[in-house]
DNA sequence: CCGGAAAACTTACACCGCTAGTTTAGACCC
DNA sequence: GGGTCTAAACTAGCGGTGTAAGTTTTCCGG
């Protein structure tokens, strides 16, 4: 084909192809060769894009992140500025628990995702919190936020009969299917709860001078 | 070769090198050809003793989690089995950390994992929680501990002086090379006081009568 | 003692990420 | 307008992947 009068690939492009590919077929569903199909283009012609495969990952990753709101720092008060970027972070992952492993993995050198940590640290240090409180919390919620979207009961649990009989109290567990995404969000929200109270409690008594 | 006098290879011995090879090397280096010649035979007789690759890596998987000690539970008050539990799932983690994403996705299916989610379990419904908060509680943990060990900071962060100029805060930031493994401790244990101490007060209010 | 299962082997397929080199359309400059 | 440079597609191909199929030989049970 050579060089066609108007391009058609643009990094855009990919990433949006790469996403929705991902979203619906998984991760390992998204090779080279099948993402250029999709883009109806010869394979390697994504190189001259992106240096590697993995670049694309991560542009994919990054555009998820982006997509969270952390706009309520600095117009809020940060407890509840915490609860909702925490809300709003559990949202956009459960949008798309595929991509998820691709994000979770260290911490976050994309740019959407250091603008993301940029805000929530900003607002806390904003707050008063000392800055070492500031990243223990920035990435406690990191912590609680990844941990329950990949480790999601709605992931798929064995509702296998046979199975439960080397394990007893797991029978009476609230894993039944119709509970699963219910234990899901429960989890979360109680812990998001406790954490948040738990903070409450710590602040306070960190403007009482109570060495923390 | 054809069959020899004695079985050259068995599951453990499988498993073992697939698990020397991710922690020396990490998960990606981990073929099935790679691995067999680790164990001085060719490529595919792996397949006499395992059906498909992921059954060998979800083997190494559940041979990390079962080093987990959850002996605790039963003999301890249900506050320190907790913490005391939760220690040892964060260490052995991070003896592992190349194996963690092969254990952090979705709810465990493998049998190390299931007997432990059936001794937390057992041990919070003995202590007095309801079921539904066992569960909860349990996920929580679960998703503290793979969080932190997924997420973690000591897997490497950009020291790159240029990055942060877009960043104003993150300069500032308890992120610097000498600082890093300290946040994850720091923020683990923090965390894990804030669960602790909440659950608590919960259980507290619970035994009062208090509806939850 | 002999038949079948077990555990190794070799060969081969389809796909993977990626490199190299080629072709041509468009943009810029004299 | 003609020449040159760059960008963006192409095709061909390398080495590696997981795994299926079929072969050979050893060992064990009846």
């Amino acid at each position: 084909m050579a060089r066609p009068r108007r391009s058609l690939l643009t990094r855009q492009r990919i990433v949006d192809a790469a996403a929705a590919l991902a979203d619906a077929e998984g991760l390992e569903a998204v090779s080279v060769r099948r993402l250029a199909t999709e883009l109806g283009v010869a394979g390697p012609s994504l190189y001259n894009h992106f240096a590697t495969k993995s670049e694309i990952i991560d542009a994919v990753a990054d555009a998820v992140v982006a997509q969270v709101d952390v706009s309520f720092f600095g117009s809020r008060d940060w407890r509840e500025a915490l609860r909702l970027w925490a809300h709003s972070y559990h949202a956009v992952l459960s949008e798309h628990p595929n991509i998820v492993p691709a994000l979770a993995h260290g911490p976050g050198r994309r740019p959407a995702a250091l603008a993301m940590a940029d805000a929530v640290y900003g607002g806390l240090i904003d707050a008063g919190w000392p800055p070492a409180r500031a990243t223990h919390i920035g990435a406690l919620m990191r912590y609680l936020v990844t941990g329950s979207a990949l480790g999601s009961f709605a992931l798929g649990f064995p509702v296998d009969e046979v199975l439960y009989a080397n394990y007893p109290h797991l029978r009476q567990a609230h894993l039944l299917a119709g509970h699963r995404s219910s234990v899901d969000e429960g989890a979360f929200d109680f812990g998001l709860d406790l954490l948040i109270a738990g903070l409450d409690k710590h602040y306070a008594e960190l403007r009482k001078g109570v060495p923390a």
